[in-house]
DNA sequence: GTATCTGCAAAACATTTGCAATTCT
DNA sequence: AGAATTGCAAATGTTTTGCAGATAC
């Protein structure tokens, strides 16, 4: 995705496009991995030599508010964030820690809850060794 | 479950039953809650004053250990745990906070994972609202 | 009496908050 | 100038670790 189509959309949005604001939605678009907050600072610390884990937690808040990234709690200590908010499940490497999207053709799921249970969202979370570790 | 029959279980999964770890193992058995650290904690210490949470957190992490406790990442902020180790589905209730027990027989997942992805775990979580607050 | 277990205090992280300085218009 | 944004420092909350004292066999 070009700057230029970033910036219109996230004006769409009603979100002020400010540098870092951009570069944490392209770098969120670009990788589409699932990172969590210390990696997106890592990663863009070195280009933005001023950038905060702060600025980095309120333009995560910032987007989920908006509904354009969805928390993952895939992992027990930290939260991971997803740009993708379609319906898709995600697998997660326990040899190599590397979380893949699987998209939605790969799995069916026939939720037929209990009378009075009334689903908004789910997640599928599903562990074990991916392609490249087994 | 009596005292008796969690004394006999434990010793056989090769856990000494010590006092603190039988009533926690009582309590997930009882109460079949998906309590935090902090639930348990608070809801056992009353009746055993001794109690820390550190005993919580090594009890909880044994009892993982040997495969008897699930960790749930339901929640974004804290680990809850579940005694239930069979599959199931759980429903968090964005109301009232409660997380239910969905038996298998309300969910049918068909996983076919592109090839080389081996599954040896999943979790399903969906969040909405219950019949209590429905 | 030796192993293990417990629990306090401190440390290690993840995340949020208060607020002053900066930036944008 | 005025409003929003950034980022530092401190606070909060969860989980882990080190270690000394207590408990169990």
């Amino acid at each position: 995705m070009e700057t230029e189509a970033a910036v219109s959309f996230l004006e769409k949005q009603g979100i002020k496009p400010s540098y870092p604001r951009l570069r944490i939605y392209l770098y969120l678009h670009e990788r589409k991995n699932h990172p969590s907050v210390d990696m997106i600072f890592t990663d863009l610390s070195p280009e933005i030599p001023t950038l905060s884990k702060t600025t980095v937690y309120n333009t995560l808040n910032l987007l989920m508010e908006k509904g354009i990234v969805q928390a993952l709690t895939i992992e027990e200590k930290e939260n991971r964030y997803d740009i993708d908010t379609s319906v898709h499940t995600h697998f997660k490497c326990e040899s190599c820690g590397e979380i893949t999207d699987i998209p939605g053709e790969y799995t069916n799921i026939e939720l037929n809850l209990p009378a009075g249970f009334l689903p908004r969202e789910r997640q599928l979370y599903v562990y074990g060794t991916c392609p490249g570790c087994s």
